[in-house]
DNA sequence: TCGTTATTCAACCATTCGGTTGATTGTCGC
DNA sequence: GCGACAATCAACCGAATGGTTGAATAACGA
């Protein structure tokens, strides 16, 4: 809950947790449901959830049997602000700031896949 | 070399690998130099700077006996991206956005701390 | 040539990680 | 109440991680 760098970075250092984060973006899901894509056992998904909710990239709600995983893409802020201390050194770096824009134009519409 | 993301993100979840990156945003650096400050043994920075280059994080060139290492900032491109596809679902980010034009317009100057 | 310095290699150790399976807890529908 | 479903727990496994120490390799200085 504490969400420091670490615990941060090495959430998202697994591909089936980054994964799960890109299905997130769509809706919010029930545990059951996001681990259905993936090949592994549900007590791994349920393994992941645990790292992410630890890392503050999800939280999760139960409402009766069924448990429900939440985006909190503001858990990476602190790392992506990280990361852009070193990105002002790049050139320029036009594509990062068109999309910056037209992320903050288009508001909350349109998500690319 | 490919650097994934599963390799970029793994190798910023370790905090002593970060405090050498941004040891490395002030200058270039020999293996020893960069292992001075820290409370492990020489063997064990070597294997750091190993996962760094491995991420393609940073570059090694051997001058004489001594190894110099760069910074490779652009290497976190990807991962900062990938980032920012999530935070385009944050209110607005007045703050990100400020920082990121203060760093194109700033130029190459004036690194804060 | 010889000692010193820079760095890595090799073997080892404890811990963590991502995965499994089987049992368990809790809630729903009837 | 009972069977089915949602999810976690518990114990275990093999591989990877971050650390150590001591030896090896290589280049400098005199």
């Amino acid at each position: 809950m504490v969400a420091t760098l670490d615990t941060t970075f090495a959430a998202l250092a697994d591909p089936t947790r980054r994964a799960i984060l890109a299905m997130l973006l769509e809706d919010d899901m029930a545990v059951t449901d996001v681990a259905e894509p993936f090949d592994v056992s549900l007590a791994a998904i349920s393994k992941h959830l645990t790292v992410l909710t630890a890392a503050g990239l999800i939280t999760q709600e139960k409402r009766g049997r069924v448990k429900w995983c939440k985006l909190e893409p503001d858990a990476m802020r602190a790392a992506s602000v990280w990361m852009q201390g070193f990105g002002q050194f790049e050139p320029v770096n036009l594509d990062a700031f068109e999309r910056f824009l037209k992320a903050e134009l288009s508001d909350t519409t349109d998500p690319q896949t």
